[in-house]
This record gives C-alpha cells, sequence and structure tokens, in this order.
DNA sequence: ACTCTTCCTACCAACTAAATAGGAATACTG
DNA sequence: CAGTATTCCTATTTAGTTGGTAGGAAGAGT
C-alpha cells in the first residue's frame, strides 16, 4: 500500500482539526471552534497552499465544512468518532488498491494469471477493515495514554 | 496498496513459468522443463525486454534458475506450492507498505499525529497476511476449478 | 470601504515508472 | 573451432504522477 503526501497531510490535518475543536470548547464537537487553515500547517508541518487544496477535497467529500472571512476556518462535519481513516483516504485518493492504475475489481487478466484478480480483491479487503475500524477519535485517544 | 506494472508483470510471469514447467513433465516441478523468456512474454502479452529485466531480479532474489543458450530458459527453484505472492512482490518491490516512499516502520509522527503509525503498521500485517497465504500452486488451482 | 480568509485555477520542477536499444557473456551445434 | 541462439546487463528515452508554488476571485465580518 502506498500513502501519498496528500493522503499522509490529509489525515494529520483531520485529526489537528479534531484535536483543536474538541478540546477547548464542548469535547461532543460537531460544527463549532473553527480552526483557520494556517494554524493545521503549523501544528503539522505541511506546505500552507499545498494544504489548502487538500482541505477543499476534504470538504468536497463531505467530511469538513469551512467558512469564509475573518473568523473563518474548517471544522469536522460529524464527531471524530464516526470519521474513519478510511473516509479520509478515500476523499483524497480515490481507489485504496490499484493495479497499474487501474481498480482493483476493474482488472481482466487471462490464462494462468486469472487468479491473481482474487487475490487484490482480497487484499483490498484485508486493507479496507483496518482503515474503516480505526476512527479518528481512536487516534486520538492513542496518543493520551501513550504519549 | 499500488501493485507497479512491474510487480503485475513479475507474478504472471512466474505463474507462467511454473505452469509450463508443471503440466508436461512431473508436476512436482523443481528445476526441469527449462520455459523460455520469449514464450513468458508472449503467453501473458509483456514486452519482452521489459521482462528481461524483472526475470534478473526474480533471479537474483532466488526465486528463479536460468540457464543460457540454445535450450536455456528459466525455472522455479521451489515448487509452485512453497512460493508465494509475498516472495515475488519482494522480489521486485521492496517494502509492500509505504509512507511516501518512506517503509511503514520507519515513519515519524509528532503531535496529534502519533497514532498513525501503528495504522499503517497494522495495514502492513493484514497485507503480508494476505499475499504470504496465497501460494501460486493456489492461484493455479483456483483456475482449474473456476476456468 | 477595508481586511481577512477560504476558494479555485494554472503552472513548474523533480521524480519515478515504463519501455527501448544495443551490446557483452555463455552454451550448445555442426 | 566457427556459428548461432539465448540469457544477461547497462544506458537511454519517454511519459505520467507527485509535490509544491503563485496569484488572484469570491465571500464574511468590522
Amino acid at each position: 500500500m502506498y500513502i501519498s503526501a496528500r493522503a499522509d497531510y490529509a489525515l494529520r490535518a483531520m485529526l489537528a482539526v479534531a484535536d483543536a475543536a474538541g478540546s477547548p470548547g464542548d469535547p461532543a464537537a460537531g460544527g463549532g471552534e473553527l480552526v483557520k487553515a494556517a494554524s493545521l500547517a503549523e501544528s503539522q508541518d505541511i506546505p500552507l497552499s499545498f494544504l489548502q487544496g487538500i482541505l477543499l477535497d476534504l470538504r468536497r467529500a463531505g467530511l469538513l465544512n469551512s467558512h469564509r472571512g475573518t473568523e473563518g476556518g474548517y471544522a469536522l462535519t460529524r464527531p471524530p468518532a464516526e470519521i474513519s481513516v478510511g473516509d479520509v483516504l478515500r476523499a483524497v485518493g480515490g481507489a485504496i488498491t490499484s493495479v497499474r492504475g487501474i481498480p482493483a475489481d476493474r482488472t481482466g487478466y487471462h490464462g494462468v494469471a486469472t487468479g491473481l484478480r482474487d487475490v487484490w480483491l482480497a487484499v483490498d479487503g484485508a486493507i479496507a477493515l483496518v482503515v474503516d475500524r480505526t476512527t479518528l477519535a481512536d487516534l486520538l485517544s492513542d496518543r493520551a495514554t501513550a504519549p
């Protein structure tokens, strides 16, 4: 599995939003506490203008709300416990398992290689099990217990 | 998980070698029945000169024996049941899970993103479970039962 | 009006993957 | 001992992706 810089940054940004919004105000999160892109970029060492494109993807995927203007910023659309790592990966990346750029379920093999497709589908399923089961809340609490 | 053309071709070539060597002569395989690169390239539609580089990798990884000359060719060093998909992937690819080119176990996160490393390690383990459990023999017999 | 911030588009540079070409080394054949 | 078929290896070209930058247009508050 290859995690691109885009996917890596997206996850770190989402975690930073969840953390910033959750710790001071209400722990249920939901839509308060707007976090500015600039502060996310600084706290996780992400180039600001690159990050803005990523935040846009996350918003279009329905994971973030945004607000412009002087007191603008970003907030999660759902509580961290209801956003999985897989949700974020799919928002920025597309398919999780791909063979030469083709999604695993669209591959076409012939002859002795016919069985390969099932291997990729099994891999895809195994990855999905991990990333869909792990939520942002899980990752934040891991940090609390083992700093 | 991204499967490169190199990895895809390597697997198809290995399957073709296993099949060509196993079907006519002894089903135990092992080292007889040399298969020429040209016939592998044709049966699986792989550019010949590109394939030759891949076969070289597989030989260096100890998965293939090669023989030069008029009656030369390639053969598996072990029976198909003892070669896993993971063996082949690692022979051509290096690490299975990587974050921006860095192997999963060498990633360094800080702050709220600390927990991400464990996610990638879990993914890596899940993938390994699938690809190390599936052997070339499994893939060939799948084909026999579902053509 | 003025300022701040998100939004959006276009672009550049570096890298990697994919494929090609051409030449050595090696082994069998007559 | 030539001659030929084949593996072996390296260098180069080509195309696509990725990571990153720049510059503004649109909206929101003061």
